[in-house]
RNA sequence: GCCGCCGUAGCUCAGUGGUAGAGCGCACCCUUGGUAAGGGUGAGGUCACGGGUUCAAAUCCCGUCGGUGGCUCCA
């Protein structure tokens, strides 16, 4: 008979099998009406769930007053809730058929096949989140029952729908003993789907909900399957939690870098140069120009040799490293030069002819660069090297192209031309562990920084049971150790993940969430073995004789693009001084003090600072306003007193408040000091030392 | 590329078969104001583009382009 451990350590024993309920139950009424599920021993599971072995037991409840629930309290309302969705979607489309539905750390989703002639739309919403509603009103139980896998598969083939039954045979093949469904209320009265659960114990503990967008999926996310509509949704323990998360939501969407490159004009992509294809506007270029210039001190510290390279490049570079033969999906079509065109059309090539050719090979020609390392590479192999002249270390922030899916760009996070902070190092086996150190650590002074320290970082391994991966099992091992080495110096959370390494070589990956927290790979780190191969590349070693160099490809930014967009987030568009396309705004008091306002403005000018003036008709309370909507992060008022005395009156972004006067020459230096440390030391600090730094 | 939604003034959006609108911004005028929106006047639109239906289309239908949310992809 069980004894069951709840988590504080105390044991209670029963005669026989019990519930979570049950035990929820003996401790209080209320703990009972809050209990929605259930871990035993460690697996979440159903509050019904009857437990008859002694057994580890920690119930999952929520409280109507808490303003956040447990992770598995959400997990079950919101399991559960795609059950009512999905009841409520059949009950006005009865001909929908269900696919799967699983609860998100964000949310929860349903995949539903529709009818092609009465496909789901989202002004349908609101119809079912009443039946929806009235479900939950119902407060049904979720009942469990299950059946012996053939007796299953037999009830499902009689109802006749491919994609319960395909999931059933999965579960099966995945060693299900028997198949599940969950009845909302009474089995063979109310609706039904066969699932593996947990659920919560009753429709009415599903406390506030949301359905939120539609979209496709693929069944088995496969393209060429059938395509599936995916309703999602978003459920709450009670209202007040889902008006907050909504809320946030409102609030991410003002961070959105593509609202702010807008309000604050950082970038513009405009249809008539072509989808995907950045504009930087002057504002965007400025902080992107800081960001290179900042790079590229670093670099220069750590023994890195510039060097530009053009856009394009022979094809034949591109079947020597591999590019063009094996990624032209994700490549714009060769350039073909003007000659051979013009022979092909003599020939009468048809453009078919010509996609053939392409596709073979047979066509020479030019290629938009998508990737920088051929030409590094030529450099490389352009001279012969020493041993002692290694490593080197070759950076370029180099354009490349790629032709991206049309439904995958947008923003500054995908697009079909960037700017990698690409660089090449080429060394000798024994270097490649120092020079990964290197590269993170250039890695570590950037984010650090910046104050980015919410990136993850993942360290890709081969998979030791593959025979893809070139070069020799040895230098593999050394090289993993070495990634492994280097990401624990960075001193955020990492994680190895088998078989996610390059053919050529492991590699380590930097990965941050955007506002709406999809994630986004930035930089990276890959060793590879591969390419000096292909390229026959070589130095001349101690012994005299040829040895083959080892390359690390390094783009800790991923791209000024990519990195830049993720950057207006992080910041929400509040850069700091350093960064700011506009430094500091003077802002005249009346048309009488406009002569101070603009010899304030020279000054700081002749200081190096970015600095623009306001001496339009407005009151100050407006232009103070306007510039703290620009979010510009030093506003100094001047005025007759303070041309009198040679002032300036500060503000700071993030401060309400009126600092006071300081000396123009006082304010000017200050300034300049905090832009050239890059932040290290603040201009706040220096005027007004009293002043406590806002956030 | 696939599916849903969307495209109206520089920006944010209203307008759902019958004379194209608002707020912000912009220009000009008044105002000369000491710390988060002073007032007035005015300019600005081939309603993304191309076809179709209709007496009549921003509005309905088809296509294209672009945006967006996902899916798939991302060397």
């Amino acid at each position: 008979m069980p004894n069951i451990t709840l988590p504080d350590g105390s044991v209670r024993s029963y005669d026989s099998p019990v519930t979570a309920l049950d035990i929820a139950a003996d401790i209080s009424e209320g703990l009972r009406d809050s209990t929605l599920g259930a871990r035993i021993n460690g697996t979440l599971c159903d509050a019904t769930q009857p437990i008859a072995e002694d057994a580890e037991v920690t119930l999952i409840t929520a409280r109507k007053g808490e303003k956040e629930s447990h992770p598995d309290a959400l997990m079950l309302i919101r399991h559960s809730c795609a059950h009512v969705m999905a009841e409520a979607i059949q009950r006005i489309k009865p001909s929908a058929q269900l696919v799967y539905g699983p609860p998100l750390e964000t949310g929860f989703y349903y995949d539903i096949a529709f009818d092609s002639n009465s496909p789901l739309s989202s002004d349908e919403f609101e119809a079912i989140e009443k039946e929806m509603k009235s479900i939950i009103d119902e407060d049904r139980s979720f009942t469990r029952y299950e059946l012996p896998n053939d007796e299953g598969l037999q009830k499902l083939e009689s109802e006749g729908s491919k994609y319960k039954i395909d999931n059933a045979q999965r579960a099966i093949e995945g060693g299900a003993d028997t198949l599940t469904w969950y009845a909302t209320g009474t089995p063979n009265e109310h609706w039904e789907d066969l699932c593996r659960g947990p659920h919560v114990p009753s429709t009415g503990k599903i406390g506030a909900f949301k359905l939120q967008s539609i979209a496709s999926s693929y069944w088995h996310g496969d393209a060429d399957s059938d395509s599936l509509t995916r309703v999602y949704g978003i459920a709450f323990v009670h209202k007040k939690q889902l008006k907050q998360h909504l809320k946030l939501l409102e609030e991410a969407k003002k961070r959105d870098h593509r609202v702010l490159g807008k309000k604050l004009d950082l970038f513009h992509i405009d249809e008539q140069v072509g989808q995907g294809l950045l504009l930087w506007t002057p504002n965007g270029a400025t902080v992107r120009q800081e960001l290179q210039t900042f790079i590229s001190e670093e670099l220069r510290k750590q023994d890195y040799s510039q060097v530009f390279t053009p856009h394009i490049g022979k094809l034949d570079l591109y079947r020597t490293s591999g590019h063009y033969p094996y990624y032209q999906e994700s490549q714009y079509p060769p350039l073909i030069d003007p000659e051979q065109l013009g022979r092909l059309a003599d020939e009468g090539c048809s453009c078919a002819d010509l996609s053939n050719l392409m596709k073979d090979g047979d066509i020479e020609g030019y290629l938009l660069k998508p990737m920088n390392c051929p030409h590094h590479i030529r450099i490389y192999a352009n001279g012969q090297h020493s041993y002692r002249d290694l490593p080197i270390r070759l950076a370029e922030f180099g354009t490349v192209y790629r032709w991206e899916q049309s439904g995958e760009i947008g923003g500054m996070t995908r697009v079909r031309g960037f700017t990698q902070d690409d660089a090449h190092l080429f060394c000798t086996e024994e270097q490649v562990a120092g020079e990964i150190i290197g590269c993170l650590n250039l890695v570590n002074i950037i984010f650090n920084t910046l104050g980015m320290d919410n990136f993850k970082v993942r360290v890709g391994l081969r998979d030791v049971d593959s025979d893809k991966y070139v070069g020799d099992p040895a230098n593999w091992d050394k090289a993993e150790q070495a990634c492994r080495d280097a990401a624990e110096t960075l001193g955020v959370p990492w994680s190895e993940e088998q078989g996610e390494a390059a053919f050529y070589g492991p590699k380590i990956d930097f990965i941050v969430n955007d506002v709406l927290g999809r994630p986004w790979q930035l930089g990276t780190v890959q060793v590879d073995y591969n390419l000096p191969e292909r390229f026959d590349l070589s130095y001349i070693g101690s012994d005299g004789k040829h040895h083959r160099p080892v390359m690390i490809h390094r783009a800790p930014f991923g791209s000024m693009e990519r990195f830049i967009g993720v950057l207006i987030e992080h910041f929400a568009g509040a850069f700091p001084t350093w960064l700011a396309p506009e430094q500091v705004r003077v802002l005249a008091i009346s048309e009488k003090s406009n002569d101070y306002a603009h010899h304030v403005r020279n000054t700081l000018k002749a200081a190096g600072i970015r600095t623009s003036v306001d001496t339009s008709d407005e009151r100050i309370q407006a232009k103070i306003r306007n510039g703290a909507d620009a979010k510009i992060p030093w506003l100094v008022v001047v005025g007759p007193r303070d041309a009198e005395a040679s002032n300036v009156s500060v503000r700071m972004r993030g401060i309400m408040d009126d600092l006071g006067a300081v000396s123009l020459e006082q304010f000017t230096s200050a300034i300049q000091s905090e832009i050239q440390t890059r932040g290290e030391t603040s201009a706040l600090a220096t005027c007004f030392p009293d002043v406590e730094k806002p956030q």
